[in-house]
RNA sequence: GGUGCCAUCGCCAAGUGGUAAGGCCGCAGCCUGCAAAGCUGCUAUCCCCAGUUCAAAUCUGGGUGGCACCUCCA
């Protein structure tokens, strides 16, 4: 396995700190809002990385988070006359919906904030007992960013005081500008959580630096984990800041490789919450099926930026749309995982940092020669059972092909039409049959309007959603 | 202003020193009653300029053009 890691901004092999294990920590969605298309590549990218390491042999240990504590929450809770954890239950609710749909597969631990507070604690505790943070009289514990040496090793940054912006709601006490709140005293009386430091709210960069002393880290290795991961846009400050916090309270560095997806766009334009134009997940999956967004999502690689386009998809889904297709053919014929040349390939492919466009040129090669087989040879048992681990293979991995190649070209289409549809084409083979085709054709017509395409096979005639 | 990334066929997109993968679209053919699907064939010298090298899309320098982070954000 070889993976780029952003902060050495160069492609390393990987070397896990425990021999045959990889731990990887993921930041997760703040829950107080739909997830958008943004959340899904994360929770894609590293949903395949996983994958890929299990296929390797790695016995992964994969972490994600849910921030159920947020300024953003209790907003939104006060606005709408809820408590928090209604909140914060839906959206998870909603968030794991539609991860299983494109097909994410769970994290072994999703810790959530409101039930990391102890380790938060023992984190502020052990900062404040080493000098690495400091009380305001408000009440508020901040981290000192100058009591760090290696502060900015992380994203490379330098301090630069006349460009830094300050931001709105920082104390008046803090010793410097970058440094950030670990725990934030809230007397208006909201919502608060009782802590050691007094009623309040954590800073949101401490949960993960806790939630990974609790849930995954080595004690006795130079780095707490082997992966962090997350969007490009956390690298600073949100992991510097993690990083700054392990770093200065533990005596080990937070993790060995750091893992940045780039972003998704949309129609070239910048999706933003400030912006309003997130586009959301619940929306691409009413209008397509959860397995052509993840394979569009997937298509190009993880680092590159992306931009979601209506145009694009469609191109992916006629991808997909070939696999599906000779899973038709091969629709079945059992099961089969014998070790074959492709599997290899592939793997190979994917352990390159994730190359995701070699590996789907892979697969379309095998596409073509499998159909090109299957269209001329008179014997091909072994070749089917070939087949069958490849496809087989690319559903472990990948997670493409993983439904019935049927229904998958019936997205979309409910019973009455399919109902409608099967009396169309039973009149249509008639005509067929009575060679009446000016009858025939014009049946296929009735039938294209509804959006479908036949197709006439030695087994009978089928039907596709366009 | 600071830091960093990118620029490959009409579109999407790999390839980071050895002579341009793959997909979509398009054209031609095979198959088909006709289609669809499938298969076969055809389609780029890699933003510009200079340099290093036997050899560069790949390295260096300089341009030009995009973009990201520095502020909640995946």
């Amino acid at each position: 396995m070889h993976i780029f890691d952003s902060v050495q901004k160069t492609k390393r092999k990987f070397e896990p700190l425990v021999i045959g294990k990889a731990t990887l920590y993921v930041c997760g969605p703040t829950v107080y809002d739909d997830a958008h298309l943004g959340h899904a590549k994360s929770a894609l990218v590293f949903d395949l990385l996983t994958r890929v390491f299990r296929a390797n042999g790695y016995e992964v240990t994969y972490a994600r988070n849910i921030t159920d504590i947020d300024d953003k929450i209790i907003k939104k809770a006060i606005e709408q006359k809820k408590d928090i954890k209604s909140i914060t239950d839906f959206y998870t609710e909603a968030f794991h919906a539609e991860m299983e749909q494109i097909g994410v597969q769970r994290p072994d631990i999703e810790p959530k904030a409101t039930e990391s507070l102890d380790a938060m604690f023992t984190l502020i505790q052990k900062l404040i007992a080493s000098g690495h943070a400091y009380k305001t009289s408000d009440g508020d514990v901040y981290f000192d960013t100058q009591s760090d040496h290696e502060y900015l090793s992380l994203s490379h940054r330098v301090q630069d005081e006349s460009q830094r912006q300050e931001r709105v709601e920082s104390s008046e006490e803090k010793k410097n500008p970058a440094d950030f709140a670990l725990w934030k005293n809230v007397k208006d009386g909201s919502v608060t959580f009782d802590s050691p430091f007094g009623a309040g709210r954590p800073g949101w960069h401490l949960e993960c630096s806790a939630m990974i002393e609790k849930h995954l880290a080595y004690k006795d290795k130079p780095y707490a984990i082997d992966i962090h991961g997350g969007g490009a846009d956390l690298l600073f400050p949100h992991h510097e800041n993690e990083a700054a916090q392990t770093r200065c309270a533990t005596k080990h560095e937070l993790a060995n490789y750091w893992m940045h997806n780039g972003f998704v766009n949309i129609d070239g334009e910048k999706m933003s919450k400030s912006l309003g134009n997130s586009f959301f997940l619940k929306d691409a999956l009413r209008e397509y099926d959860g397995e052509v967004l993840r394979f569009y999502l997937l298509s190009s690689h993880y680092r590159s930026n992306f931009n979601f386009n209506t145009h694009d998809l469609e191109a992916s889904k006629k991808r997909l749309d070939r696999l599906y297709r000779l899973k038709k053919r091969l629709f079945g014929l059992g099961a089969n995982n014998e070790e074959t040349p492709f599997k290899k390939e592939l793997l190979t492919a994917l352990s390159d940092d994730l190359n995701i466009s070699a590996a789907l040129a892979l697969i379309d090669e095998m596409i073509a020669h499998a159909n090109e087989t299957l269209d001329t040879a008179g014997k091909h048992k072994a070749l089917k059972k070939e087949l069958i681990a490849n496809l087989a293979y690319i559903e472990e991995v990948l997670g493409f092909g993983v439904k019935n190649p049927y229904e998958y070209f019936q997205f979309g289409v409910d019973e009455a039409t399919k109902q409608k549809l099967s009396e169309l084409i039973e009149a249509r083979n008639e005509a067929k049959k009575a060679k009446d085709f000016e009858r025939s054709d014009a049946l296929r017509e009735e039938i294209l309007s509804f959006g479908v395409q036949l197709m006439d096979t030695p087994h009978g005639t089928f039907w596709e959603k366009v």
